[in-house]
DNA sequence: CGCTAATCATTAGCACACTAACGATTGAGG
DNA sequence: CCTCAATCGTTAGTGTGCTAATGATTAGCG
């Protein structure tokens, strides 16, 4: 039963490569889109958006590593390391060696970082106001977002147990 | 009454800066995610994800002019160039003058990139099922993302018309 | 204690994605 | 006709975002 269920949401339809029905595609777009939605309102702060997701991370909780950065922002060190840089030339942030693990960064505020914040207070209702949406709406989709974000980690899950089994 | 309204979703909160909260954020996320889920499934065809939209593209009409493109794909001409030059460096596509507009391009399809069609049949079926998602499922999660690509095309003119005004 | 493996951040190399500026071609108005 | 503005594609420059490789440090295990 399954099985048949299984069958049929596979069964491939020309229609289905229609550049216009790819979720794919939408959310892409709708991604650059808002993230572009952003663009007027951060140029205030100084910030790109991605900057400004980093500086929601530290005002949240600082100083912490580059390790934890990216985990948070579910990005790869690597991503996060030249986006420091320039957020440490650009006065808001520090970078220090950590006390007792010479390896690791202590990432902090600066006090010209710290002091953002309060101007960052009214992004996100400035952009519900822009967008049109309620705080309902803004939950919902969120929810959404991250169900599929789930789908997708259960499907590289899935993809490296395929790879151990192969290697083993 | 909608300005009572307005006021009161845009009224700030401290726990709106919690980066688990941003819609953004989820948003960013999310299409990284589906992005790469897409990776295993387009290696095989040979294909990055933004190629695969610039194929979705011919196979529906070809030849069509980079302009024709970069509208469909709603991003700039400057960042399908490049892209077109390595699908073609790929041969998969062919680029040529339009007859009767020595300007525009005339990128069309190679028998390799047409005939590349009959795998990608495959894909949008295989990525529902590795994702476990429906066709319902889909087809909602794509009309939230067209909504909110609208809300951000009204911001975005609103803000045009804002400049015009001032501009005057 | 010492060696090896793991962890941490960075760099290099590739591919987008954007804005701005540019040369080439075309169209529209005088 | 013919100039001048609009359109077309490309390039340059900046900022992500990824994988892979590297050097430095630490932890774990014999």
């Amino acid at each position: 039963m399954n099985q048949r269920l299984a069958a049929a949401a596979i069964e491939a339809s020309d229609e289905d490569l229609l550049l216009e029905h790819q979720l794919c595609f939408a959310l892409t777009v709708a991604s650059r889109s808002v993230v572009g939605a952003y663009k007027p309102v951060l140029d205030k702060l100084g910030l790109t958006h991605p900057q400004y997701l980093v500086m929601l991370c530290l005002w949240e909780s600082s100083p912490r590593s580059v390790r934890d950065i990216s985990d948070a922002l579910a990005q790869e060190p690597a991503t996060i390391s030249p986006l420091l840089r320039r957020l440490e030339t650009a006065g808001y942030i520090t970078r220090a060696r950590a006390a007792g693990n010479e390896r690791a960064l202590a990432v902090g505020l600066t006090p010209s970082g710290a002091a953002l914040r309060q101007q960052a207070t009214a992004v996100p209702g400035t952009m519900m106001e822009r967008l049109g949406l309620t705080r309902d709406q803004v939950g919902q989709l969120h929810q959404a977002m991250m169900d599929l974000i789930a789908a997708t980690k259960a499907a590289a899950e899935r993809d490296a147990d395929a790879r151990d089994a192969a290697g083993t």
